[in-house]
RNA sequence: GCCGGAGUGGCGGAAUUGGCAGACGCAAGGGACUUAAAAUCCCUCGGAGCUUGCUCUGUACGAGUUCGAGUCUCGUCUCCGGCACCA
């Protein structure tokens, strides 16, 4: 071994030997029955993989080196992993670089591919490449389509119009991110709302069992759990009509309204109705007033509207109400229409305010008065008042009540809804998966027969950024004979949101290099079977509706279709936090990057510079740290352990360019106690030192002894409570630290730094595996140090003999002792009370009573 | 507005079930080694006070429960994240 610590060397050295020794690829599938292999339990590590973007940014670095630590100690500890990688391929970037650079998008994403994946390699990450998934490769991609060709047949995709937002100029649709102030972010054209037949996957289908499912989801961060439920949004109600009226009185047009509040019902003072509900165009006659409210549908704070002309009746008391067409009355949600009740509802009350309607209170606080002037809506719950047979009932009694009366006298009736919609697929682009669907103007909608997958996006496009979907011109894709009656055909040009690739790529690892799900239908004892659900998850907050949702939801059907038989894909989910850093601005030159302050001036100008706030790493902000020259300066090892050290992994990171050379620093104590023992005869082998031979330890070495099984306790806690790596790290410092100021002076005390020292490297192995590997060698181990089992403490040797009794005097610390450990209370007690200076303190005073904790302290207290 | 989460030294962060606040690291200061520097090693390091090893004080703020509160309860403030006309 070199006296220097040469990482480079070191990290390329190992990364070779592993991948030459394949040891990280998975072990064979055992069945499923008899418990697996001998007993063996499985663990599956999955981290979110990446869109080939083109390098690795410091956000995967964490989520990588997070993953990597639990894959490895899951290793460690006997457990058969499946740890796999992949890429998210698809995406509107790549035709956006098409666009620009006139390289074609499968080219530029597998060349970025191809570099991040020797990036992830000098990284040290342990996965098994066997296993990688490219959602853009045809292999992949052809399970989604027969994924849509199934749910198809199943009623759970169809197809309808509806609004998006769309470039006139770039003739595309925009995701809701790509609207920035109303204008394409491409062209800056202004975005309009247009009515677009789109794909639809029925995920509302699902919503009550979806949300049913968030109870399991136990290993989920509870914040997540809260944004699925309440991104489903369930709400309780009632369906309740309201018969239009004219001159001669009640007509047999009805109104039909959803409410979760029928406690309030006898309050309806007007109803209110979406622009584009279907009675909206028949009972206004100026068509320009309503033109005036669509075009402020969904969007303004303020509330506008236009009446109608028309009346309904509320039968429950048999008033008239007027009819208004409101600007803030979604269609998509409920019957598009509602009751407006101002006394109780914030936005029916500033309406009402705003076009003198009348309101009418007909709930009061518990205890409470009616207020005759109203500044604003009472939206609690409490007493009704002016509501018929009902008054006096609580508000949720009166729910019920009124509810029921309802349903009696066949007003309506109670309802669940869900603010969940179902999930639009379609997309004006060329870089996803080609729907596989047919347009026959004989047959109408015709799917793509089963055999003739994968529909294949064809390479004969260009890209102009103009006119749509390249897909439109290319002749061969879009020409095609009927599979119903061999008539020319045109094939839908439309390719599917990039979520549904990554909504089921967990289950695609598991199956190696063939992802055939149709053959694994109702195969109990399947590989899928045997790896799902994926024992930890670990990515960004970031996807803690969309894709999460989406997964939860793609399994549920993969179950239904018979190819797994989980319910859920996720069983515990470790949502990481950002990494973070100071941003730097110049008066002149605006964003800084780091190496471009140079002592608070700006290299360009020599003004001073300005230091910002702490912000997550972003390109735009230019506050980024380059993973590649992070390993050139420190290495792979000195960039993980500082990345896990720096805060637990739930929360934010802040990096600091400091705090690298701390954990860089560590590294190279290790080095030189292990260089400077290795001459001396340092005995890394076996597990000579157990219990019997302790007794001759001197007291150094039992001491460094106790600490290494006290430490091989601590780390292994932390990783296995909730991954606290900062806290397991911390304590092999400790360790570290006393190793080096340990002085061994026979042949048992070298015995014993040794056992220390072996220690250290094993559990410093998931953290910083090449420098544990390379260590491990010079000290005369055998074979890969992952080849080994986790270190095991023995309770015996880690416990304390003697411990630090805390006395108290009113619960004020007074004095502190060493005692033996176990000590009785009885004694411990006597002994804090004979104390020299606790007896000087109590001077006589009387003790009121004392009270003794095991192990940590007596506390005295005084009358 | 609603739903989450957080608030501890100069900084990142530790503190099983309520039981020594500040582990570990960074920064800073002092010292050793060196012709000098770097590296390394040793010491100090929340605040205040003095008799220099002790006292008081201290975990956003204010109450409370308790022998004892960073931790539990109630109220207030600030910050971050998500959702937001969902009837």
């Amino acid at each position: 071994m070199k006296q220097r610590y040469d990482f480079t060397e070191i990290e390329i050295k190992w990364q070779k030997y592993w991948s030459d020794k394949g040891l990280h690829k998975t072990p064979p599938t055992p069945p499923l029955n008899n418990g697996g292999q001998g007993g063996v339990k499985k663990f599956y590590c999955l981290e979110m993989f990446p869109y080939p973007s083109g390098k690795i940014h410091m956000g995967h670095v964490r989520n990588y080196a997070i993953g990597d630590v639990i894959a490895r100690y899951k290793k460690m500890r006997g457990f058969n992993a499946l740890h796999p990688m992949g890429w998210d391929a698809f995406g509107l970037p790549a035709e956006n670089a098409a666009i620009k650079h006139g390289v074609h998008p499968a080219k530029w994403t597998y060349e970025n591919i191809g570099y991040m994946k020797k990036q992830l390699d000098r990284m040290g990450l342990s996965y098994d490449w066997d296993r990688e998934v490219t959602t853009c490769s045809p292999e992949y991609y052809k399970w989604n389509q027969w994924f849509f060709l199934k749910l198809y047949e199943k009623g759970l995709v169809y197809k309808k119009a509806s609004f998006v937002n769309w470039c006139p100029s770039c003739a595309t649709v925009l995701a809701n991110e790509q609207v920035i102030d109303g204008a394409c972010w491409r062209c800056d054209s202004a975005v309009v709302q247009k009515e677009l037949e789109q794909w639809f996957f029925k995920i509302t289908a699902y919503a009550e069992e979806l949300l049913q499912g968030c109870d399991e989801l136990n290993g989920w961060p509870d914040r997540v759990v809260a944004m699925q439920k309440n991104w489903i949004g369930r709400s309780e109600g009632v369906e309740v009509d309201f018969p239009l009226a004219d001159a001669g009185g009640i007509t047999d047009e009805k109104l039909r309204i959803y409410t979760t509040r029928p406690d309030t019902i006898f309050g309806v003072t007007y109803m209110c109705i979406a622009p584009a509900h279907p009675l909206a165009d028949r009972l206004v006659q100026g068509k320009d007033g309503l033109n005036a409210i669509k075009a402020k549908y969904g969007k303004e704070e303020v509330k506008e509207g236009i009446f109608t002309g028309h009346y309904a009746v509320n039968l429950l008391t048999d008033e008239k109400i007027p009819v208004y067409v409101a600007n803030f009355v979604l269609m998509e949600y409920g019957t598009g229409a509602i009751m407006s009740v101002p006394a109780h509802d914030q936005r029916d009350f500033e309406f009402a305010k705003k076009y003198g309607l009348p309101i009418k209170t007909v709930i009061i606080p518990e205890g409470g008065q009616e207020d005759e002037t109203l500044n604003e809506a009472f939206e609690g719950e409490g007493i009704l008042v002016n509501s018929g047979k009902f008054n006096g009932f609580k508000s949720a009694d009166a729910k019920r009540a009124i509810a029921v009366f309802i349903e009696e006298k066949a007003f309506g009736k109670r309802m669940v809804n869900y603010k969940i919609r179902d999930w639009g697929i379609s997309r004006q682009r060329y870089w996803g998966t080609p729907i596989p669907i047919i347009y026959c103007d004989k047959c109408g909608i015709v799917p793509v027969p089963e055999k003739d997958l994968p529909v294949i996006l064809p390479e004969d496009v260009s890209f102009t950024g103009k006119r749509g979907s390249p897909l439109l011109e290319s002749a061969r894709f879009l020409n095609v004979k009927c599979p119903a009656c061999g008539g020319n055909a045109k094939r839908e040009t439309d390719t599917m949101d990039t979520f549904v690739d990554s909504s089921w790529y967990f289950i695609a690892y598991c199956l190696k290099d063939d992802i055939d799900l149709k053959s694994q239908i109702s195969n109990l004892k399947s590989s899928i079977n045997y790896w799902m659900p994926v024992d930890q998850y670990i990515g960004g907050i970031e996807h803690a509706v969309l894709h999460l949702l989406y997964s939860r939801f793609f399994t549920r059907c993969m179950r239904d279709l018979g190819v797994i038989s989980a319910d859920e894909p996720f069983r515990n989910l470790l949502t990481q936090g950002m990494v973070c850093k100071e941003t730097w601005k110049c008066p002149d030159h605006d964003w800084l990057f780091p190496e471009e302050v140079k002592d608070g001036k700006c290299v360009h100008c020599g003004k001073q510079v300005e230091k910002g706030r702490i912000e997550k790493m972003s390109k735009s902000k230019k506050n980024v740290i380059d993973p590649d020259a992070l390993i050139k300066k420190y290495g792979a090892d000195t960039m993980r352990l500082f990345s896990l050290f720096a805060a637990p992994p739930e929360r934010d990171l802040e990096w600091s360019d400091k705090g690298v050379e701390g954990a860089y620093r560590f590294l190279n104590k290790v080095w030189g106690i292990v260089y400077k023992y290795k001459g001396q005869g340092l005995r890394v082998k076996g597990q000579e030192l157990s219990f019997p031979v302790a007794y001759r330890l001197s007291p150094i070495a039992s001491s460094l002894l106790k600490k290494t099984h006290q430490t091989i306790r601590k780390v292994t806690d932390d990783i296995e409570k909730d991954y606290h790596f900062n806290t397991a790290i911390a304590a092999l410092m400790e360790l570290v630290n006393e190793i080096s100021s340990f002085n061994p002076e026979n042949e048992e005390d070298s015995s014993a730094l040794g056992f220390a020292v072996k220690n250290t490297l094993m559990m410093l192995a998931p953290f910083a595996p090449h420098f544990a590997e390379e260590l491990w060698e010079a000290t005369g181990g055998k074979s890969s140090i992952f080849e080994h089992l986790w270190p095991e403490w023995d309770e015996m040797l880690a416990k304390d003999e003697e411990i630090e009794l805390v006395v108290q005097i009113n619960g004020r610390l007074r004095a502190k002792m060493l005692v033996p450990a176990g000590l009785p209370d009885e004694d411990a007690r006597q002994r804090a009370l004979q104390d020299e200076r606790v007896k000087e303190m109590l001077n006589g005073r009387e003790i009121k009573k004392v009270i003794v904790v095991k192990g940590k302290l007596v506390n005295i207290v005084l009358g």
